[in-house]
DNA sequence: ACCACTATATACAGGTCTGTATATAGTGAT
DNA sequence: ATCACTATATACAGACCTGTATATAGTGGT
């Protein structure tokens, strides 16, 4: 097998393995076993388990946001804002969506000195940033506390749905997120 | 040291390193240690630390739910679901606010088997249901969905707030749930 | 064919974790 | 003062954890 897919391989199933067990609760042993490899691999590639922690919760959102991203390029300023959540609700909906990473790192590294809880953190507030420039193009005044708001409904949804699949709750963030949006653009 | 002081001093230091450590990461060994007392107290008590999350779980739960009943009782119907919001920001903004345990515990324990996951995925509905009771009283027509939304407001800012403390984040969601009840209201 | 690289198999060191065993000491009630 | 109860001190078993050491096998390029 050659360097690079065994080096995904590995990133994919502790993904997987994170989401479905917690970070703390996988070891190195287990994602090694599932990815059909050995520790010395693993440790070749990354290092450390941090690393590999740190490299999968970067890959995650990075997918995420180039996902995201693509899907709202061409429409036009106003819309994106508005159509964020159908995009997101379809994000979370399908059925290989394993949960938000940066949420749950963030609670199972709680010490703030610690890298996970950082890029966590980073992670987070980067996304309430990408939604405030949605909100700036969208000609809206408070774009800080709108995109606050948004990301409020969208992490809370997206752990409600995490704790039990098929809630709906994204259903009722979304129209949540059009009657604030609406409330912002008539200010 | 009587029996009742020691198994709640336990109690209170488990809930706190819980919360700024962690659950999976902080031992038995550490709270026995700063708790003053050994391991064989411990299990006395608790039987084993599933046990005692479950207990901590619980009495954070029950503490927070009756804090807000209190302040709520007395008030007007029409009244309750408008304040909730202050009073939670009252409860969040406390210098010995400790977090939200069931969200940190169901990110913790993502096993839908865990007792542990269980126990807060029910807690996360109860508070629901507590605020479509609330919603009920105000007249609201679609109380299942108000409560829905606003608890997502709840655990999104909790969350954020526990990521970053201080971030102001349930400022927003409270002017954020001010919105969407009047929205409600409206109908 | 030879070399450099990558992956495997296996074992282990050193640490931490939960939970228990054992033996001792204090303490309140009758 | 004796008894029952509660707490302590200490040690340990058995499991799991991260990370490393060592020796072997395959593999592509020249």
């Amino acid at each position: 097998m050659s360097t690079s897919t065994l080096k995904s391989k590995i990133l994919i199933v502790a993904t997987d393995l994170f989401q479905t067990r917690g970070i703390n609760s996988t070891g190195v042993d287990t994602i090694v076993a599932v990815a059909g490899t050995t520790k010395m691999t693993l440790y070749k590639y990354f290092g450390s388990k941090e690393t590999l922690i740190l490299e999968v919760l970067k890959e995650g959102h990075q997918e995420f946001q180039s996902w995201l991203s693509e899907r709202l390029s061409g429409k036009k300023p106003d819309e994106k804002i508005t159509k964020l959540f159908d995009f997101i609700e379809e994000w979370v909906t399908d059925p290989s969506f394993r949960g938000v990473g940066f949420l749950k790192a963030s609670a199972e590294f709680p010490n703030e000195e610690s890298a996970v809880h950082q890029l966590s953190s980073n992670q987070s507030r980067q996304f309430k940033q990408f939604i405030a420039g949605l909100a700036e193009e969208a000609n809206i005044q408070d774009t800080e506390g709108l995109a606050l708001q948004l990301s409020l409904l969208f992490e809370g949804a997206a752990q409600a749905e995490q704790m039990k699949r098929g809630s709906g709750a994204m259903k009722y963030a979304k129209r949540a997120a059009k009657i604030l949006i609406e409330g912002a653009q008539a200010k």
